[in-house]
DNA sequence: GTCTATAAGGTGATAGAC
DNA sequence: GTCTATCACCTTATAGAC
């Protein structure tokens, strides 16, 4: 069942646990943005991590719309496609001043016990990214080299892309994020040189 | 200062805090994992801040003893450290079964609005790592291309043990972040191979 | 430096009228 | 589905004797 107050709160919950976490984040903080009265979100959530699941549902069902349609709807080059979505962490990095770093990798690290639903929820966010990017690395077709483990580069590629948010908003500097990727850019390269020469 | 009951204090902090996260243990964890009591623990810190300050600077203070030259003992190759530095961290996520991470990463990305002292102790540990993984690849001298920005390439290497942590915790899969490392080792091999095709 | 007792406020969650 | 009122608990932190 779904409802425009039951939306605004999930809505209000991402915002605050993408900002300020899951456990910083209190229910009275949710009740507050909203405007909605406890026994309302109670209603709809009989707890605090059942507002946590139906948020990485959200996510999890909105990746193509939300984030990937959006990140390349100017770009059309397989490689292209996976810098333009790593730039699209980039602007959001910047734009909030270090306030917003990727959702699900900060859930992924502040739970700590998480239910099993909470944690396979995290996974198949991480699971449809690497996804996604793996099929950038297949259309890339010969590109690449033809043993090249694609699943494996796409999930090195969420790895730099939470591993350099991490450290951009620790030292505060996106110049570490940006490093980050142009070795990324450095490695493709390589592999890239290298096809071309198995042709040759 | 320091006491027995001071120190005793903070290594029942860093466990927590690692295990745990920084939110999630509360003051009262604390005391009755040292049996310590609340008025001991508020004359050596006034805050639970304070606390999570003492922790970073015993991380901080500690990296050569207790991490690298633990790590280096039996490895004196500068690239063969670095593989050994992140193996380190493989056996600390399978025999903890996923409940230790990277002390510092799960900080960095828990603490969102960090007093400027957390931040930058957070900063400082990792510039810290980075720069003995620099010093590594400095070592390696001209096996690796002349024109290799080794800092930036230190730094990716922290991106990639944060980012395969992240995942393998989260898969709860040990090959999410084996297949990283080989990613790294297969990105390594081409510069090797770069810089002895330019040599010869 | 350590102990006991306790304060002051926030937390997730509930009851029951409407 | 929404509102008000409120509970029971846990949190960080303090007071003051020893």
């Amino acid at each position: 069942m779904n409802s425009a107050t039951r939306q605004k709160i999930i809505e209000a919950a991402m915002e605050l646990f993408w900002v300020k976490g899951f456990q910083s984040t209190s229910i009275a903080d949710i009740l507050s943005r909203t405007q909605v009265h406890s026994g309302s979100l109670y209603h709809f959530f009989p707890g605090k991590q059942d507002l946590l699941v139906a948020v990485l549902e959200y996510y999890r069902d909105g990746i193509e719309e939300n984030l990937l349609a959006y990140a390349w709807k100017d770009v059309d080059d397989p490689i292209e496609r996976i810098f333009a979505l790593l730039n699209g962490y980039r602007i959001m990095l910047v734009t909030s001043d270090f306030a917003h770093g990727c959702p699900i990798g900060n859930l992924a690290l502040e739970i700590s016990e998480p239910d099993p639903k909470v944690r396979e929820l995290i996974a198949k966010n991480f699971s449809n990214w690497v996804d996604a990017v793996e099929q950038c690395l297949v259309d890339a077709g010969p590109r690449l080299p033809a043993d090249t483990d694609r699943k494996a580069l796409a999930e090195f590629i969420l790895t730099i892309m939470e591993g350099g948010i991490m450290q951009a908003r620790t030292h505060r500097d996106i110049a570490l994020f940006d490093r980050n990727i142009e070795v990324l850019r450095t490695h493709l390269d390589l592999l890239m040189r290298e096809a071309e020469r198995a042709i040759a």
